[in-house]
DNA sequence: GATTAACTGGCAGTGACTGCCATTCCGACA
DNA sequence: TGTCGGAATGGCAGTCACTGCCAGTTAATC
């Protein structure tokens, strides 16, 4: 899971506490806003109880949306990866399933936080948007994987594009579905089933 | 395309009124914004242009955004009863397809407007946000519909959900091609070739 | 220990949005 | 024609997210 560290970086003890106060931040805010609802939490109440200054709320995070998506950008660098790592004379699809079902695997390592903030998520308005605007970058990183796999350029290449978008909408329909439900099955097998049903008559 | 209209709304001049500054309003803000730039143009602006009060602005539109997404309300109708008046003993693949191909078809009358705004919402974060938002809408729409048809509660039924949710994928993934390309195509054409690809192999 | 760069905080300002109240408009009906 | 009632409009003050700017603090490096 940890990729070997850039010896500059590990060494820096700023960027460790930097990272670590970022946790806190997201952390605590989850928390609140769980407690008394996303509009009844303000900026500065979450800055209070993370100690520190409004001002320095946005310079962890752009706007008070994204403590809700800390660990976006590791998610899509994994995602992107492991869609790289799949041998090139794998069918693209099988290629494609397999990424997703590594990243859907690694969801299952906390379910019952990953519940939590999905609902919190689908609840809000403006989370439900932010949300659906990063799965849409899924669909890019994948969308690119893919066009490379097939030597075309991702932006113009429908098939491309749809296998990726395909892809992306069935786990997003996986997700609610697990969400819905009880929630027995794990993340993962639901996701599978879903990438099945994409092709099934 | 006009449907019969209800005669109570129709004689209703207030009504037929407050449509017209409603688009009026929307008009005047996708121009304003072409010309300058989404987070050049204030509401205040908006408001002067359109020859209102800024409250008055937030009585037709909860929110700046929502100008650019003005007949989203009447296509989610449109696409729900397209696909309710598909014939039940059709595949429900094929009744999704022509429900959705009907809607891509509506869009084709003008072109070069859908074109226009798209490329615009494309291009602002939050403009993109509240539509990949409003495209979860739609996902949930032909996904009741889908349920209805198979007699299922569309929550839990993963089946329609995936249904759904790849059919508006591959919407968008069309409409994302068809707007990189030159645009020769028509979006109902394109929309079919990406509905197509969606169970390929 | 001095230098320098990163980090933090405060302040003032902008802009989206809301609740509340006053005013105006307009269709209905006596 | 007058007037009555509800809908529509506008103004005002206030909240909150977010930003630019500048000042003070901390900490890595020499």
């Amino acid at each position: 899971m940890a990729p070997a560290a850039p010896p500059d970086e590990s060494v820096d003890r700023r960027a460790r506490r930097r990272q670590r106060t970022r946790n806190d931040i997201a952390r605590i805010a989850v928390r609140l806003t769980a407690e008394r609802g996303y509009d009844h939490v303000t900026v500065d109440d979450i800055a209070e109880a993370a100690d520190i200054a409004p001002r320095t709320f946005f310079r962890y995070f752009p706007g008070k949306d994204d403590v809700f998506f800390l660990d976006h950008d590791e998610r899509m660098v994994f995602l992107r990866q492991a869609l790289a790592d799949r041998p090139t004379g794998e069918p693209i699809r099988a290629s494609v399933r397999a990424a997703v079902l590594a990243l859907a695997e690694h969801v299952d390592d906390d379910q019952e936080a990953f519940r939590a903030k999905s609902l919190l998520i689908r609840q809000v308005p403006s989370l439900r948007a932010r949300s659906a605007d990063r799965t849409g970058e899924w669909q890019r990183v994948l969308a690119e994987g893919v066009a490379q796999r097939l030597g075309t350029d991702a932006e113009r290449d429908l098939r491309a594009q749809v296998i990726a978008a395909s892809t992306v909408a069935a786990l997003q329909a996986a997700v609610q579905v697990w969400l819905s439900t009880g929630g027995e099955a794990t993340v993962h097998d639901v996701v599978a089933e879903a990438l099945d049903l994409i092709t099934e008559a």
